[in-house]
DNA sequence: GCCGTTTTCGGCCCGACTGTTTTCAGTCG
């Protein structure tokens, strides 16, 4: 979709501006911007079916985006955008990613040593050529090579799953202090996002100093950057870092939502708390100079007459609006899960490191929950040695004498598989022996490069046969890794629809249904499905992962099939 | 540059920190 490109440039354009002192317009083209980037239309599409008149409904884009739009789209190029390259030829987003560096300061660096890339950037900074700058300092040149010394051990967003667990002994670890009386983790991770840049956490004290020096002394701190009265900051063996804030008890309300975000997510609190003559910030919420609320999350959103939002949606995305409607969807929770359906044993890999099924199910069984379902690959998948249709029969029998043990624990195992949608939307293994299984799943892994008309049609003839129930992974995004396959995801909607199939939002790495697209399937009624595709029983842990994603997506209970009973799931299943 | 059940003109989120120009600009979250 050309929607991001273009978000790219109004970025780009707004820190340009922001350059040259412009004031307010930076702010006009940031939000066009993030309003590109959450539309779920392709704005090409848009501009087709409705011209400029389309363009300038979309929030946030008046007559000038609209004439930016319809230049790029013609011609792949804005030259409002292109004259402003031309004046400060430079690798700004590396340059700001050095913290402490803005536009301004990439600027004035360009201009008096010609600095135009991070290479630039150190060279200068070891030469003490900046330090003499008006407006820089000794300080300041110093934190620039402290801040490149970062960039090179940092490695950016983190998958959520890679961070979390750490973040979670952390935080146990701060609260078995007796010095704790309070405590929660904030920012990216607490809103479930699938990449996080840091940890945050926010803690109530007696004695803040004793708090702290335990943080920055805590195993896996490989570098302290700072350590104050109420803040201190470490970066860790992992390669990102984690921030500890100390808050009073009458702001920790506040200053937990405040420090969750997301920024867009304030901004719009902010206005409404404006909207009311109060004033909303860390500190609490004022009227005047009176602090009228702050001490619970609950607290702060009820005095701007809001109800208590979960983390998970405060993204600006229209949670704001659903919830002064009293529309706020009452979102899945991990308690609800009742099985996991996509999980890897050693029959497709005896000699590996997968784990065999009555391990699987004793681990599923430790989670609380009352079905596993096996799905290992079949015929085409020699990586990891599928199974053929005569093992998969094999192995079905075996699961049916396994679940007479199992039935007294009132617990059941599944048998299904993750077939392969071969190149033109045949499964690799026969209905006569799909049909002896409790449910399919199919999924392509190979030929990810396809046309998109091409790739569609391969997609719709795999959901079209009549023992397909999931289709797992369905865009084929890793997270960092690759991008989605060639889709009409709208189209994907409708097949799905009307041939029944159930769509994973699948836990590991993938995190695919991402977020924005499990909104728009449980707009259209598309049931889904939280899997882990575990390939060893730890991996059975990432259901978490799935779910936040989930919940990120708007879905509620009733959208994710994996929440009934074994009797109603089966039901689901064609 | 965009927007509007208090505005078609006058607003655009808020506070902390840093360095330095000692009153405020730049940056961050």
């Amino acid at each position: 979709m050309k929607n991001q490109e273009i978000a790219k440039i109004f970025n780009d354009i707004a820190r340009f501006l922001r350059i040259d002192g412009v004031a307010f317009k930076p702010y006009a083209y940031e939000r066009a911007a993030i309003s590109l980037e959450t539309l779920k239309d392709d704005v090409a599409q848009i501009y087709i079916a409705g011209g400029r008149k389309a363009l300038e409904e979309i929030e946030g884009i008046g007559k000038a985006m609209s004439d930016h739009i319809e230049e790029y789209l013609k011609t792949g190029k804005v030259q409002f955008h292109e004259e402003f390259k031309k004046g400060l030829p430079v690798d700004m987003d590396a340059l700001t990613r050095v913290e402490g560096m803005g536009p301004k300061k990439v600027k004035v660096l360009y201009q008096k040593l010609g600095v135009k890339n991070l290479k630039d950037l150190e060279r200068a900074a070891k030469k003490h050529q900046i330090a003499p700058l008006f407006g820089f300092g000794e300080t300041t040149e110093k934190n620039i090579l402290q801040g490149l010394e970062f960039l090179k051990t940092s490695k950016g967003r983190v998958l959520i799953s890679d961070i979390k667990p750490a973040a979670m002994a952390v935080l146990k670890k701060l609260q078995a202090l007796k010095e704790v009386e309070k405590i929660s983790i904030a920012g990216s991770l607490r809103r479930g996002k699938e990449t996080i840049g840091d940890v945050d956490f926010l803690v109530v004290s007696n004695n803040p100093k004793k708090v702290m020096d335990f943080f920055v002394k805590l195993p896996g701190v490989e570098k302290i950057w700072g350590q104050g009265g109420t803040k201190a900051s470490v970066h860790m063996k992992g390669g990102y870092d984690m921030d500890l804030r100390v808050v009073p008890e009458k702001s920790y309300g506040s200053a937990l939502q405040y420090f969750t975000g997301s920024q867009a997510h304030n901004i719009t609190t902010r206005k409404i708390a404006i909207d009311k003559g109060l004033k909303l910030s860390e500190w609490g919420i004022f009227r005047g100079s009176k602090q009228i609320s702050g001490k619970t999350e609950e607290d702060v959103y009820k005095a701007l007459g809001l109800p208590y939002i979960a983390p998970e949606l405060r993204e600006d995305q229209g949670e704001i609006d659903a919830a002064l409607q009293g529309k706020l969807p009452k979102l899945v929770e991990l308690k609800d899960i009742k099985g996991d359906l996509h999980v890897h044993s050693n029959w497709s890999e005896p000699d590996g490191e997968k784990d065999s099924i009555e391990v699987l199910a004793k681990k599923a069984m430790e989670l609380g929950y009352e079905y596993i379902g096996i799905s290992d690959h079949t015929n085409d998948l020699n990586v990891e040695k599928g199974l053929n249709e005569k093992e998969l029969l094999q192995e079905n029998a075996y699961i049916k004498k396994l679940n007479k043990k199992y039935k007294k624990k009132n617990f059941r195992i599944l048998h299904g598989c993750e077939a392969n949608i071969r190149k033109d939307g045949s499964i690799d293994v026969k209905d006569a022996v799909l049909e002896k299984l409790d449910y399919v799943i199919v999924g392509i892994h190979s030929l990810n490069k396809m046309e998109k008309k091409e790739m569609m049609a391969r997609i719709e003839k795999a959901m079209r046969n009549p023992h397909v129930d999931i289709f797992a992974h369905p865009t084929g995004r890793i997270v960092g890794a690759r991008d989605e396959y060639q889709i009409d995801f709208d189209n994907m909607l409708q097949i799905a629809k009307e041939t029944r199939t159930i769509l994973e939002i699948n836990s590991s790495s993938r995190l695919d249904l991402r977020d924005l697209y499990i909104r728009r399937a449980k707009a259209e009624g598309v049931k889904m499905i939280i899997n882990t595709d575990a390939h060893k029983k730890e991996q059975l842990g990432f259901m978490e992962y799935g779910v936040a994603q989930a919940r990120r997506g708007w879905a509620e209970k009733s959208d994710i099939i994996n929440t009934l009973s074994v009797e109603e799931l089966l039901k689901q299943f064609k």
